[in-house]
DNA sequence: TCTGGGGTCCTTAGTCCA
DNA sequence: TCTGTGGACTAAGGACCC
């Protein structure tokens, strides 16, 4: 039986692409430090209170995985190289693989630095056709890069997606079995592919929605898409519901995206060891406001609505958010906001998180100056900050209230985790 | 076991207002 | 003037993704 999908373009042709970069961060440092290649090598979890950010082939045949405590990678394997997180390098090496893909085409929608989708059915007609164009980006991420991805190639975004899985090296007990680097569904096949899977390959079904789905009986991706919508709906809500549904049954029309703007910027970060006094707090959440408020200039953008985030010693989670007559990217008014919100809160429990966030977001110019606006003044102030914190660093120079007694600026050397807006 | 950081989107509930 | 309704907005939390 073939059936027809929506959303498949209509010449009936493959034309997206997912391209996934494998165990990008240990890729990445291994490639910085050749030494470790043929180790095991996990980035993240060097804290006492870390998870892992990415584990090398040789590492996951020991059971390590992503967002694992850092504790049990440990145990797992001691002789692991455990290795701290650089973002800003990876940002770099990420620029420069996006760039090999937009070379092909412009259509390219990032979705973290190691992954991407792209439409591929304009540049297919000039270049070749889209199997092919995977196999050349393979080729050139690994010529340019020395790095090796896995691309997915199918009719949607999500089959292409589910594609790259089959692309993707596998760990077995026996090692590592390199994957195939390319995996195509052909146009007409991509049911007979899907149902069989379990319904957690689905993008958006986490541990809380399989459970709701198995209590209706729904196990693979074929069950889901054998039940009437409305079943769907009533056990998921209406949004998840649909949007689960039409992918059990290969309908994805979503569009590759380009230019996708941010909807929140944020900071947080768990303590290496509780915090529980006000007075700490505070000055904690002005260096992570202050933060915030940094990458809202430097992306030209402002904010009504500011969130504070906490989580206790007991692993509760709350969240207290204002949202302001006027947008500002002014780390005054941030420090502000999330001082008064941490007022409101009583921290003597013990808090191991704290976070804070800018959402609600316009375009900087967009903001209208009022009559006693006084901003303009600290504008200055704070594109003076700004330059100097890029001359010599981001502990160079930071808001008064930030500043412990006893240490001075924090700095990564206190033993927290190095992930934070003071690592960048 | 003991659980990061930075995001997105959705749901629910309350309030205000036409 | 009172009551009902529905939309817009806000706040908080949950689920999920990499």
């Amino acid at each position: 039986m073939t059936t027809e999908l929506k959303g498949r373009p209509p010449d009936g042709s493959v034309g997206f692409l997912h391209v996934d970069m494998d165990a990008f961060y240990a890729a990445v440092e291994i490639r910085r430090r050749p030494e470790l290649r043929g180790r095991p090598v996990v980035v993240g979890g060097t804290g006492s209170r870390g998870v892992v950010a990415a584990a090398s082939y040789e590492a996951r045949v020991f059971g390590i995985g992503s967002a694992m405590p850092s504790t049990r990678a440990r145990r797992l394997c001691p002789h692991a190289v455990f290795l701290p997180g650089d973002h800003s390098h990876y940002s770099e090496v990420s620029e420069r693989v996006m760039a090999i893909l937009r070379d092909v085409t412009p259509l390219v929608e990032p979705l973290s630095l190691d992954e991407a989708f792209m439409d591929v059915r304009g540049a297919s007609r000039l270049l070749g056709p889209a199997p092919e164009l995977a196999a050349e980006i393979r080729a050139r991420v690994l010529e340019q890069e020395q790095l090796t991805c896995s691309v997915g190639v199918a009719s949607t975004k999500f089959m292409a997606k589910l594609a790259t899985e089959r692309a993707k090296p596998r760990v077995g007990p026996a090692g590592t079995v390199w994957g195939p680097g390319v995996h195509v569904v052909a146009a007409g096949t991509e049911l007979d592919f899907l149902h069989r899977l379990p319904v957690t390959a689905l993008f958006g079904v986490g541990p809380a929605t399989s459970r709701r789905l198995l209590r209706l009986g729904v196990e693979t991706v074929g069950d889901l898409a054998s039940l009437p919508e409305a079943a769907a709906v009533n056990a998921l809500g209406t949004a998840a519901g649909r949007q689960l549904h039409q992918l059990a049954n290969g309908v994805d029309e979503r569009p590759v995206v380009v230019n996708r703007a941010p909807r929140s910027i944020s900071h947080e970060e768990t303590f290496a060891r509780d915090r529980h006094t006000a007075a700490e707090l505070e000055a904690e959440a002005a260096r992570l406001a202050d933060a915030v408020a940094r990458r809202l200039r430097t992306s030209g953008l402002q904010s009504r609505t500011i969130t504070l985030k906490l989580r206790f010693a007991d692993f509760r989670t709350i969240t207290r958010s204002v949202t302001l007559a006027d947008p500002t990217d002014g780390t005054r008014d941030l420090v502000a906001a999330a001082r008064e919100l941490l007022a409101q809160i009583d921290v003597s429990p013990g808090v191991r998180l704290l976070g804070v966030g800018a959402s609600g977001l316009v375009e900087a110019s967009a903001r209208q100056l009022s009559f006693d606006d006084e901003t303009p003044a600290y504008d200055a102030a704070e594109q003076v900050t700004d330059e100097i914190r890029n001359r010599f660093g981001p502990s160079a120079i930071g808001p008064a209230v930030a500043i412990r007694s006893d240490r001075g600026l924090r700095s990564p050397s206190d033993g927290d985790q190095r992930w934070g807006p003071a690592a960048d």
